[in-house]
RNA sequence: GCGCCCGUAGCUCAGCUGGAUAGAGCGACGGCCUCCGGAGCCGUAGGUCAGGGGUUCGAAUCCCUUCGGGCGCACCA
């Protein structure tokens, strides 16, 4: 809403500008920071100041002369230093907001590309950690925030079913613990926390006796293979996991369009296809001698960006003619933008959704009119720690001669989640700063565990406060609103930190429900919610139309009121810069600032007991508006809203 | 050694392309349920924006530098 008026207000500035002073100025226009200043405000002056060699109040107060209030607005003022700050009619933008939607297409968006999205990725190998959630949460929140945008968006979670990490955990129970292929299958769910222990355990045994790591050698070519009984117990381990990783991110409701499996890429000879065009632009070469000698290697010496490495080259196919998983994923991403010339075969995954990358079964998923791939631009989610090889993968599309898709291939970069030095403690593990989760060695938070202890957490606040009033809901109420509880804590929690930052996982401060937290925007809308229920139980009105707003008087409008209008107005705005920066907490930031606005509100302006029509009516109009957009920012941040709490 | 990220209130963090008195949550202290639910609201205390230079009318923000801390730089992913 707010950006058409931005739009205004720069256009009549710019030609107040070249009329007065013949300049070509593109102006910035901001929000002011207090509502009786205004609405927009540009700080034109101030940059020309030197420029024109004239005070910026001068300069301001000449373009006051030159130029009228755009269409919406009442007036402009000269603020400050030299601000010019334009006033909306504030009765006119709020009867528009009403009808307005928050969160709309976007101009700038072109419907007919497609984004691939590629998030979560756990190795699938034990139970997933809370450093997976943020992965998952971002990946999700991009998606749906896309989506919301008007963009055509694929989801795509890569399965590395034939990794080193697959191979210990297959080692483990069939080596270590002596488990045939039938007791695995036999084994009672959760099955990814037994992996949970035996990965850690495996670690250790090999540090017992280094020759058992040819194990995992043999088990590794196993999988690469797919022959053989350890190639069996590889996809039992990798499909039981997956089963799981898709349950826990269900609780928190997000799923995938497609599970793209590393096994495929093999049996596919994806690879072979890609190694065939990088022989061919000379994008790798083979080694004769030297530190690398016997394998193809990537070289990057010539490449501004990765001056200073140890080692100027990077190996995609090893001596002993197995590929890196840089190899691999140059091949995936350029199946991604449809430029590898095959493609996968499909299935339900456990014959249902989503779709995995699978051996077609006769016909299956031949009419289904599905399309996979081809997309225009792709963004994987991955953690900064992979930055360089995300820049290797970009550079092999380049070195084949893409320079559009190396362009297009994005790496969403997040830090990662360590645990804080007083939750590592209270799980056991010492330490005086914070700690860095590793599976390997079995420290991190399970990701099913904090549900749980949310899910409990969220359960007993609400008994507590059922309790007060005697109106005992049902059982199974409870637990849906308890589980909904959970899942805006959680999400909220890993939505509102900026990508850059390492999050300190606090347990005490992850599961709080005070506060900035998920429950907090809940609470917020179960508020307006109940506003509106009792107007309903009074035989009032529960909803002000625009063109009732619309004849307001002036006067209604109290500077928080308005505040509340015209920060719910630059939701479109906020998601848009938050979609094309890729930081998401913009989004969170923005939504708790809202529920912030209304509960002071709530607090200062009654409706029900409001005597005076206009003024109820006003307040009433607020409300909508502020309902109407958290629902929309809560939606892409995927915070379920309850009716009641 | 090279590269990336971080250093803002006791703690956890916001501060957008430089701009109007540096903000929020938690914690501390003090208030607010005859009034739409107190998972809330209002107020008080608390900051040499790590240090030092520079650019600018103006710097938490841009540049340089120093000092802390984290993470990368494999024939692991």
């Amino acid at each position: 809403m707010l950006q058409d008026k931005r739009n205004l207000v720069a256009g009549v500035l710019r030609r107040g500008l070249s009329d007065v002073f013949g300049l070509d100025h593109d102006p910035v226009v901001e929000v002011p920071p207090q509502r009786r200043l205004g609405d927009l405000a540009s700080p034109c002056a101030l940059h020309l100041a030197r420029e024109l060699r004239q005070a910026p109040r001068a300069i301001a107060e000449r373009l006051l002369e030159a130029v009228d209030p755009p269409a919406g607005f009442n007036r402009i003022t000269v603020e400050g230093p030299g601000y010019l700050n334009f006033h909306l009619d504030r009765t006119g933008f709020a009867a528009a907001m009403i009808d307005a939607v928050p969160v709309a297409r976007s101009a700038t968006v072109d419907s007919r590309a497609k984004v691939i999205v590629e998030h979560t990725n756990i190795n699938p190998n034990k139970a997933a950690h809370i450093g997976h959630l943020r992965n998952a949460v971002l990946g999700d929140v991009l998606a749906r925030a896309l989506r919301r945008l008007g963009q055509t968006t694929e989801v795509q979670n890569y399965i590395d079913d034939t990794g080193v990490q697959v191979a210990d955990v297959v080692v483990g129970f069939l080596d270590l613990r002596g488990c045939s292929v039938a007791d695995i299958e036999a084994l009672p769910e959760p099955f990814d926390y037994v992996c949970w222990d035996i990965y850690s355990e495996v670690g250790r045994w090999y540090d017992g006796d280094p020759q058992r790591l040819e194990l995992r050698r043999r088990t590794l070519h196993a999988l690469e293979t797919g022959e053989g009984r350890r190639a069996e117990a590889g996809r039992l381990v990798a499909r039981r996991i997956v089963v799981r990783h898709l349950a826990t991110m269900a609780r928190i409701d997000i799923d995938y369009d497609l599970l793209t499996r590393e096994s495929e890429i093999l049996r596919l000879d994806f690879f072979v296809a890609a190694f065939e065009q990088l022989k061919e632009t000379g994008a790798v070469r083979f080694e004769e001698s030297g530190k690398n000698a016997g394998c193809w290697v990537m070289p990057l010496a010539d490449s501004e960006e990765f001056q200073g490495l140890e080692d100027p080259d990077k190996v995609i196919v090893r001596s002993d003619g197995t590929v890196t998983y840089v190899g691999k994923d140059i091949a995936y991403q350029l199946w991604k933008f449809g430029l590898l010339g095959r493609d996968f075969e499909y299935a339900r995954f456990e014959g249902a959704l989503p779709w995995e990358t699978a051996p077609s079964e006769t016909d299956a998923g031949a009419d289904d009119g599905d399309r996979f791939g081809e997309g225009s631009r792709v963004i994987n989610v991955i953690d900064a720690r992979q930055a360089y090889l995300q820049r290797i993968v970009r550079a092999g599309l380049e070195a084949l001669g893409h320079q559009d898709e190396a362009r297009d291939s994005i790496h969403f970069a997040y830090e990662m989640v360590a645990l804080s030095a007083k939750t590592a403690e209270r799980l056991g593990f010492s330490g005086d700063a914070r700690l860095e989760m590793s599976g390997r060695k079995g420290i991190g938070v399970k990701a099913d565990d904090l549900l749980d202890q949310l899910e409990a957490k969220s359960r007993d606040e609400i008994l507590e406060r059922r309790g007060d009033d005697g109106n005992d809901e049902a059982g199974e109420d409870v637990d849906l609103l308890a589980r909904q509880i959970a899942v805006a804590a959680l999400r909220f929690f890993m939505a509102r930190a900026t990508t850059t930052r390492v999050i300190a996982f606090d347990i005490d401060d992850a599961t709080s429900f005070e506060g900035e937290s998920g429950p907090y925007l809940q609470y917020s809308i179960v508020r307006a919610r109940n506003i509106r229920r009792r107007l309903r139980e009074e035989g009032l009105a529960q909803e002000v139309p625009g063109s009732r707003v619309a004849g307001l008087p002036a006067g209604v409008w109290s500077d928080d009121l308005w505040d509340l209008v015209l920060f719910a107005s630059q939701c479109q705005e906020v998601v848009e810069r938050a979609a094309a920066t890729l930081e998401l907490s913009l989004i969170a930031r923005h939504a708790v600032d809202l529920a912030q606005k209304f509960h002071a509100i709530y607090h200062r302006h009654p409706i029900l007991h409001e005597q005076d029509a206009d003024l109820r009516d006003a307040r009433l109009a607020v409300t909508q508006v502020f309902e109407r957009s958290l629902e929309a920012l809560a939606a892409i941040l995927g915070v379920p809203l309850p009716e009641r709490m």
